[in-house]
DNA sequence: TCAATAGTGTCTATAAGACAATATACC
DNA sequence: GGTATATTGTCTTATAGACACTATTGA
């Protein structure tokens, strides 16, 4: 048939690149941002071997409908969390970020709640397994990750740094229901820096995207617990935290 | 079908999908936001044949080094201009998006200054042209396009509408030397409303972006010329314009 | 002088920062 | 009561909105 003639046309006229998925995934642990990164396999033939890298891989044409899809399922994989916050980080693509070929990731940036968390080690096809773990990331960025992942995940962070400064963003790091003060807690870990206990209070309750939930104990009064009334979309505030230099 | 390569397991188990660079070009040109459309080949085979859709196309591994180099070629095909203000969009990628198979495209929106555009028809391989034209946005939006390209530009209508909130983003839709008075009206034209002019003034001097170059004549009385200071970054405003419902 | 456009001054409103004060829990 | 944590109150500050006012150019 010609139409199908002139589609193989297309693509004898241009290769195809090799396109991949990569998820960077974050979580607060003991006071500090922590990202998880899984080993490249030390298989002959595979680049970095050895090397830490984002988890991610190959597109299956066949089983992901979609990039988000498959960026679900690898996160699955990973972590055993099927609804975090997902949201698209970008794209990055060039002949050389891959030994293999001219290569496109497309990466997604994860927040995953603590203590919700069950660590599930790679499984290869063929039975091996690949080690998984949590680094802090200031730890990960000086480590020279496999393929430009550093980059990426300099990238990741930024856009989530930036992003806390004026978004719910990092209610989506806490179980549910969680507190205020835990709550500006994990935003100082992810700022680096100390807020003010309440103005923090009165943006967030001014904000409106916590409902009340029950009260949580710990250790000295009583809180009021929450839950957040959106789990898909954070909130956008009317100012940045930080207003001047 | 899979195609024969040399390289080992990884892509006799994986087939490649499809890699495009869409673009997305804005100009304001009488009163309203436009965007650059290019008609589809009516050529035998060639996917949505007539249909309007944004520029782009596929990766030419051998040509493009990268995907921003890749979408730079593209942008300057078309409009001729070769430094605007250029920023990844993201990514659209799914098995039913191009009737030609599984397809991924990354999307970056450009900015570029009125006037300093001629526009240039499509040259194709075989000889043919590619009608071009400037649409309004918001007509663009009800035309039906080809692929996922409506739902693309209502990203980056978005995008572009957001970000003028609280950048100076506007300021790469004009050419140099520019008026207050006239970077105020993109700000209109983009946002649909009207804003107040001594805060608009206060604001865009503030945040101190501009240079003086020169003076400006338009009618009455003369006006101070800007020039920016980066032409590769906007500035972030400290607020939003609109602070509250 | 008038029309048209550019630019300024001043008051108010909103929300953030600083920081002191009060409330509730468990021992 | 004492300690630990949660919550509130009040004053100041930064910047946006409203809107009236002044300034400069050309016909």
């Amino acid at each position: 048939m010609a139409r199908i003639q002139k589609h193989v046309g297309v693509e004898l006229r241009f290769e195809r690149p090799l396109v991949t998925v990569d998820v960077i995934i974050f979580t607060v642990l003991d006071e500090q941002l922590h990202v998880l990164l899984v080993q490249r396999p030390e298989t002959r033939g595979e680049p970095f071997p050895g090397r830490w890298a984002l988890p991610g891989g190959f597109i299956d044409v066949g089983q992901d409908r979609d990039l988000l899809q498959c960026a679900r399922r690898k996160l699955k994989a990973k972590t055993g969390v099927s609804s975090p916050y997902l949201e698209q980080l970008g794209s990055w693509g060039s002949a050389d970020r891959d030994p293999r070929g001219w290569s496109a990731t497309h990466a997604y940036f994860a927040l995953a709640p603590i203590g919700h968390l069950e660590l599930r080690v790679e499984s290869q096809e063929d039975g091996t397994f690949l080690p998984t773990m949590w680094a802090p990331v200031d730890e990960a960025l000086g480590m020279s990750l496999a393929f430009d992942h550093g980059e990426i995940l300099q990238a990741a962070v930024e856009r989530l740094r930036g992003k806390v400064e004026y978004t719910s963003l990092p209610a989506f790091l806490l179980p549910e229901p969680m507190t205020l003060p835990q709550l500006q807690h994990v935003y100082e870990v992810v700022l680096g820096r100390a807020l003010d206990k309440s103005a923090f209070r009165r943006r967030m309750l001014d904000a409106g995207f916590l409902e009340e939930a029950g009260t949580v104990s710990m250790g000295g009064r009583v809180a009021q617990g929450f839950r957040l009334r959106d789990r898909r979309e954070p909130t956008v505030f009317p100012r940045s935290f930080k207003a001047a230099e």
